[in-house]
This record gives C-alpha cells, sequence and structure tokens, in this order.
DNA sequence: ACGGTAATATCAGACCTCGGACATGATATC
DNA sequence: GATATCATGTCCGAGGTCTGATATTACCGT
C-alpha cells in the first residue's frame, strides 16, 4: 500500500493549521449534535434560532439574521424550514406591512424542551477534563475569533 | 422599537452555549479565508484539499475523505470542483481499476504557492495577542473536541 | 472457481451558507 | 408632495456537508 497518514493525523493533529483545527472541531461538534436532535427533527441552526425566537418573541427574519451574524438569506432558509415543521409560526408586522413576526408554537415550544436537555448535555462533555481557567481561555478566544480579530 | 439585544451579544458572547462559539467562530473564519482567496477561485475546503494532495501525490477519493475526517460523497464534490477548475487531474489506477488518482496540475500548484501565503497570514491573526501556553490550550481542546472527547 | 464481503465512485435529496439581484414598503431629504 | 435612500423579504445560483442508495471492482475464504 501506499504510505499515508493516520486518519486525523498528519498536517492535522496539534501542530497543524489553526484554521483547519477549528474547521474539524466545529464540523464534529455539528454531527454530535444534529444526531443528538435527529428524532426530533430539528438541525443545530434550526435550535439556536428556535432558543432565540422564544427568548425574543416577534423577532422579524432580518433580526434573526443580525443576531445570529448570518445573513437573511441564510436566516429566511432557517426560519422557513422551522415553518414547514409547524414549530414557529409567521404573522405580518400590524403596522409595518413588510415585517413578518416570528412566534413559537406549542409544538416548538415542546420540541425546544427537549432538546435544549440534549443539548446542555452535549455542552457538559465540550468541558469535562478541562480545569474552569483553561474553559476561559477557550471562551475568549472563540469570541475574537468570531469577532475578527 | 423592540428591546433587543446587540449583535452578537445576547446569549452569544462569552457566557454562552460553547457549542454556540465554536460554531460561530468556525462561520467567522471561514469567511475571512474564502474572502482571502475569492479572487483565485478557491475556498477554505478546497485550499484544504489541495494542501493535501500536494503533500501526498497518489491519493483517491476515498484517501481525501478519510484524512480529512468528510464522507466519500462531501470530498467527491471538493474534488471534482478542483478538477474543473483545472487545480488536479485525475487518471485512473493503473492497476486497481475503479481507484482514481489524484494529481496537482501546474495550475493547481501555482494556485496554492499563493492561497498559502494569505492562509498563514490569517493563522498568524489568530493567535496574534495570545500567549504561547494558551495557543497550546486551545489547539488541545480544538482536537479533543474533533476527537468526539 | 465461486460467492460473499469490502472498497470505490457516484447519484439523489436535504439543509446551511454565501453573493447577487429585485420588488415593495418605510423613512428622510428637499 | 416628489424623490432619494434604506430596510425587508425573497428568488436564483453556487458550494459544502450529511444520509441513503446503487453499480462496479477488488479481495478472500471455502
Amino acid at each position: 500500500m501506499r504510505k499515508v497518514p493516520e486518519a486525523g493525523e498528519g498536517k492535522r493533529g496539534e501542530g497543524g493549521y489553526l484554521g483547519y483545527l477549528l474547521r474539524q472541531a466545529a464540523a464534529a461538534y455539528r454531527n454530535r449534535a444534529e444526531r443528538a436532535l435527529s428524532d426530533l427533527g430539528l438541525t443545530q441552526p434550526q435550535f439556536s434560532v428556535l432558543t432565540m425566537v422564544t427568548a425574543y418573541p416577534g423577532l422579524s427574519n432580518a433580526d434573526v439574521a443580525r443576531l445570529s451574524l448570518l445573513t437573511p438569506q441564510t436566516a429566511n432558509v432557517i426560519v422557513v424550514n422551522l415553518e414547514k415543521s409547524g414549530a414557529i409560526r409567521r404573522t405580518p408586522h400590524a403596522v409595518h406591512g413588510r415585517i413578518q413576526q416570528i412566534e413559537v408554537t406549542e409544538h416548538g415550544a415542546a420540541l425546544l424542551a427537549v432538546a435544549r436537555e440534549r443539548i446542555q448535555a452535549l455542552e457538559g462533555e465540550l468541558t469535562d477534563d478541562m480545569p474552569p481557567d483553561e474553559e476561559r481561555i477557550v471562551r475568549k478566544w472563540l469570541v475574537g475569533v468570531a469577532e475578527g480579530g
């Protein structure tokens, strides 16, 4: 056979590109999250938007996009899929004719309650064997990267 | 107006879900990377695969999938797009009739040379104002998450 | 030699994500 | 009041990522 490194090794160990490690870590966590939510028919972004809309009822699609740091198009896809599955409802704004206000349905609230528990369990695994000061360092770094620093 | 948190704030500050922070950090970095490579017609995953194939010529699509921790289908999409743009070439394996071996073209090598510099500049920004021991903590955490721990 | 198992490539469908484009409605400027 | 500007929602296209499914080819045990 050819001499090829092991899966996950090569340039992908702790010495590789940080951007590469970041992408793989995010993909791996996303996989776990979606597997944990698959029987609920929820994806990770849908869980995220559902959480947000529950916390702040009446958001518009554009609001969701801004809060999620997503584009309006992307937010729209997620919102449409959540609406299709009956987790949320959209009604035209009373005053501003063009705005569609988003509300969580009872079905959506029930879904979120179950999903939240599972995600929090996964969250715990992320910091299981890590001292609090290290977790603080990781959080600070992630926020810094997200903000573009 | 309604009382709605600022973009990037709310549950998304340093106190929010780690999984959420991870997803946003990865998305933000990916955006920066793709903007840096956009005039080359390369995406972040394409850069990644191109780097890998350059390091280990003759890989098959299945090899790339294993090394990247991706599914063969996903790897195929990236490889097909790289082939379409002329950065790589696929030739049937001399012995194993079904395997398609991947090679970097001269065009691809030139592309990679330019792209690598830009990505390394971005890499530097990721650790700019961070002491080495913190970087080590972050790297260790990312690898742990990617490995499913 | 044969038949089962594994590996490879690939098709189809779904979702997330972006950039570009456009129409409509709200607001500000003159 | 007319016009410019901006916000909103939405359509289209491209790329990446997954599951599920299928055809072909290589390998191996009997």
